[in-house]
DNA sequence: ATCGGTACCTGCACGC
DNA sequence: TGCGTGCAGGTACCGA
């Protein structure tokens, strides 16, 4: 489910919550909190203030105050991770923070994604790579030149450029006309720049989109985005090409998924 | 030091 | 109806 825009989508919906203070916490001993005491984190985080709530790549730092002293909630969805607003529990709800006004919950089914609290910036965040909306474009082009890897692969490691995933990552290839399967450090010309392009305009028009509602994505108030109707080769397989009419096809390159047109992108 | 393959979970769509 | 298979927006970790 989410990449960059669907966690802008839901950091955006959970900004009101700046300001509140959670009056409890309940987390449940699952894999989400990998291995971090549930009863010790809802002891540490009770009585809080949410002080900020800021999205970093596909994280979500929640920055707390007041109390046995500030820290960080670290959030990351995963696959199938979402935070909601009220609504029901249920066998996939790993956290419930009762605020002062609201209740806002962590659901999780394939439970890939994590919760954390760290007293300090935490240093899995730290090391990811620039935001794909911030980068300069010199910055971008001298990264692709150290990466001796297929450009498909490099879009999705994250010290590279936090925040693309594999529907972002196929959706700005097909744009820039690149295959996934060429070499980021090959890159020449105007590929590089068409990339960069291509990486502003998807990302920008999905988050403007309230991101893609894939299967049953939805932000923090339980509306969905609609960037899926605007996808152009990402889960198209087999359908014409919306440029040229040849079938889209896929093929696995890093062991993901991926779709292009064999005839508009280049190796 | 980098890179690709595998593991981790649950749910769903599909063919038989 | 039920079962097996393959697939799914994620990252961490391993060995090469």
């Amino acid at each position: 489910m989410p990449e960059l825009p669907e966690v802008e989508t839901v950091t955006r919906s959970i900004a009101p919550l700046v300001g509140r203070h959670i009056v409890s916490a309940e987390f449940r001993a699952t894999r989400v909190l990998r291995g971090g005491d549930p009863d010790r984190m809802a002891a540490r985080i009770q009585g809080l203030r949410i002080a900020g709530v800021k999205r970093y790549g596909k994280f979500i730092l929640m920055s707390l105050d007041g109390g046995g002293g500030p820290g960080y909630l670290v959030i990351h969805l995963g696959m199938t991770g979402r935070l909601l607003l009220g609504g029901p529990t249920g066998k996939h709800t790993h956290a419930i923070l009762t605020l002062d006004r609201g209740v806002l919950l962590y659901d999780d089914s394939r439970q890939f994604g994590c919760l954390e609290f760290h007293e300090e910036f935490p240093q899995r965040v730290a090391k990811l790579g620039p935001e794909p909306l911030e980068v300069r474009f010199e910055d971008f082009a001298a990264a692709l030149k150290r990466h001796k890897t297929r450009i498909k692969a490099l879009l999705l490691n994250q010290t590279f450029l936090r925040g693309l995933g594999n529907i972002y990552a196929d959706e700005t290839l097909f744009r820039a006309g690149i295959h996934p399967l060429a070499m980021a450090s090959r890159l020449r010309g105007e590929r590089p720049r068409r990339l960069f392009d291509a990486i502003g305009a998807v990302l920008t028009e999905a988050i403007a989109a309230g991101g893609s509602s894939i299967s049953d994505y939805v932000d923090a108030e339980g509306r969905k985005g609609f960037f899926q109707l605007s996808h152009r080769v990402y889960q198209r397989t087999g359908e014409p090409c919306l440029t040229c009419r040849t079938p889209i096809r896929r093929l696995l390159v890093a062991q993901r998924s991926s779709h292009f047109c064999p005839k508009c992108q280049k190796r």
